[in-house]
Order: C-alpha cells, then sequence, then structure tokens
DNA sequence: TACCCTTCCAAGCGCTTGCTAGGGAGGCTA
DNA sequence: TAGCCTCCCTAGCAAGCGCTTGGAAGGGTA
C-alpha cells in the first residue's frame, strides 16, 4: 500500500457497511474479507472473532456517544436546552457513525442481551438516563406537556431519533444541522399549524 | 389434540414469535419445528420453505394494514382526520399482528429486496402513498406546518409509529386506543407545553 | 378388509458457517 | 547474515444450515 493504513480499520470499515446493509447475522466473514481483500482466514489476525468485530463497531459508536451526551447535560440545565443538545448530539454521532447507528438500531436485542458487551449495556442505561431525566425535569417544570407518560414520548422521540440512520442520507442544501433543528421543530412544537 | 387446531397456523403463530424475537436469519428451521413440537422435516408438508412461511406471515399483516388503510382514506378527506385515522390504523393492525409488525421492521431491508415478495413490496408503497399524500395535503391546504420538508416529517413519525411494536405492550389502564391518542397529541401538537 | 390420504418421523445430503493449524514471504533489528 | 516479528495464504475441520427422500402410523371411506 502506498499510504500505511490500519489494516484494523479498514476491517472495522467494510465490516460496518455490510453489517449495516445486510445486518450482523446474515454477513459472513468471508464476505468481509472479501471487501477487505484478504481470506477469511486472516481476519482472525487481528480480532478473535466475528463479535470481537461487532463489538468493537458498537463501542466505539456508544463511546462517543456518552461522552457527547455528558458534555450537553453538563452544558445546560435547561430542559428544553438539553432536549436539543441531546438531538443534536445524537444526529452528529449518528454523522460520524452511520454504519454503526444502524447496526445498533437493527440489532439491538443482540446486542443487549445478557451476554453482548458490558460496555454497551452500560453506555445504553446512561443515554437512556440522560432522556428520562430531561423529559421528567421539563414535565415537571412546565416547560414540556405532562399528559402523555415520559415512558412513551421517550420511545417516540428515540426511535424516530435513530432510525434517521436508515434512510437519511445529507445533500448539499440539506444537511446534519437541518436535520436536527427540523426534528427538534416538529417534536416540540408538533406539526400542527 | 383436543381441539382440532390447524397446524399451519400453529407454525405460523410460533414462527413469527421466534422470528421477531431473534430476527429470521438467526431463527433455524429446527427451533420452529422444536417450538411446534415435530421435527424440521415435517415442516416441508405445509410450507415449501422457510421463506415461504416468513412471507405468509408478513403478507397477512400487509394486506390488513392496506385494507385499513384503504377504509380511512375513503371515509375522511380532511387531512387531520386522516392522519388521526391512519395512525389509529396502524396501531390496531400493530395490535393484531404484534409479531409481523415487529418482524417487518427489523428485516424491512430483506423483505423489499428485489427478491422478496411481490404483495410486500405493492403493499409497502401505497402505505408510504397514504402518508405522504395526508402530509402534503395538510400543508398544503394550512393544516400542518409546510417549513420541514414531507421527506422528513414523515420518516419521523413512521419511524415512532411502527416501532412501538418493539418496546409496547399494553396494561389494563394503559391501552392501544390511549397509546394512539398520545402519539397523535405528540406529534400534532408537540411535547412543549 | 382394502385402500387412500394426511401427517409425521428417521436419516441424511450437499452446502455454508465461524474458526484453526501450519507455513511462507517480506521487512526490521542486531 | 541470522533471527524475529508481522501479516497473510493454503487447506480444511466440526458444526450447523435448509431441505429432501422414503416410509410408517393412523384415521376416514367404501
Amino acid at each position: 500500500m502506498a499510504t500505511p493504513v490500519d489494516r484494523r480499520d479498514v476491517i472495522l470499515e467494510r465490516a460496518a457497511d455490510l453489517f449495516a446493509k445486510q445486518g450482523v447475522a446474515a454477513t459472513t466473514v468471508r464476505e468481509i474479507a472479501e471487501a477487505v481483500g484478504i481470506l477469511s482466514g486472516s481476519l482472525y489476525h487481528h480480532f478473535a472473532s466475528k463479535d470481537d468485530i461487532v463489538d468493537a463497531i458498537v463501542s466505539s459508536f456508544m463511546d462517543d456517544l456518552v461522552t457527547r451526551y455528558d458534555a450537553v447535560m453538563a452544558a445546560d440545565a435547561d430542559p428544553h436546552g438539553r432536549l436539543v443538545g441531546l438531538v443534536r448530539a445524537s444526529i452528529a454521532t449518528s454523522a460520524d457513525h452511520p454504519h454503526a447507528t444502524e447496526i445498533y438500531q437493527n440489532d439491538a436485542r443482540y446486542l443487549q442481551a445478557d451476554d453482548g458487551p458490558t460496555i454497551v449495556r452500560q453506555s445504553a442505561r446512561s443515554v437512556r438516563n440522560a432522556w428520562i431525566q430531561v423529559l421528567e425535569d421539563g414535565a415537571a417544570s412546565g416547560a414540556f406537556r405532562n399528559d402523555v407518560p415520559v415512558k412513551v414520548v421517550y420511545p417516540l422521540l428515540r426511535d424516530g431519533l435513530w432510525l434517521t440512520a436508515r434512510w437519511f442520507t445529507p445533500t448539499r442544501t440539506y444537511g446534519y444541522d437541518q436535520l436536527a433543528e427540523d426534528y427538534v421543530k416538529v417534536f416540540v412544537d408538533g406539526i400542527a399549524r
């Protein structure tokens, strides 16, 4: 190779692409190897197992997400400001890890299983706590409506937010920033005029 | 058996349960057979293939959905009334086919593939058209805001709506009707107070 | 009783899966 | 030059996959 790229990173990138497109279970190690340009056995010089590859992809994504969420929660105490911050942080992370975002959505059950990676489970709980706290604070302070249970509002916000990874591709005129802005508009003020 | 239940229906029910929990690719025909209480080979007396089982589950779901959507679009011409109707129809269908709903969300890409079942692709287009029409009519008539593109609003509504199948289980005090009502509240009026 | 039809089992086929063992090529260090 | 380390290939194993074949059991019909 002309540029001394790290093979490990190339494997992670190609694997994430395939996992996102086909699902983890439907992607074979031979496919990953072929996408990299090596044979399947050679993957095992870099990773201990197929699961190990999945873990590396998702863990990196979750680490970034938690870091961004922590910054938002530390910088702002106002529920509305925090909500906007969390949305922007989520979409920014999704922009940085588009494949991982999709993998996490599609295979969440597999990843959150008891034998799944511990880091993922911990991060998932931390992420959930941030949202619940913001929504409950907002409902208590009067910033948000309190006639709909937080346990219902949160999943609606969450799923609409994260599944953007499935369908959204930024264009020159409509990027991630615009998406975040419009997302906030819809969920905070509704679609009624 | 005491009651002469149709074996085919039992197979569909158990298979749907497993597909929803584990994903289609991760569920084996041997698992399905074991859940029914027969051997894997015996499944092939009732179905031609594993894909055939998946198709039967999802097609039944999609048929019901399209029927309900057609009724809504025929009964109401007002965008807001149609929106409420589509939400209620979706959640009612989801209540009748909880497993199929989840399968469709998790394996949508697989099902919408070019070699997937034709009925599913047709139904998916029909469903999409209904939503787009309602949202565009509403934006044009002034019932809905028009500063956020319909191509963004629709996926947000859709994903938040359909992924309820992943997390929602009705209780005695909070059922599908209540969920539909709250869903409309959030998306139409927003969470701000 | 004789026949048929439905439903299932027993056995296994051909193939793919994730993964492993052993070795070779090339570069770096001493 | 000698030795080592990194990275990859060749070859293949054991297990599991979807699916097929041939036949047996049992009930319904005549």
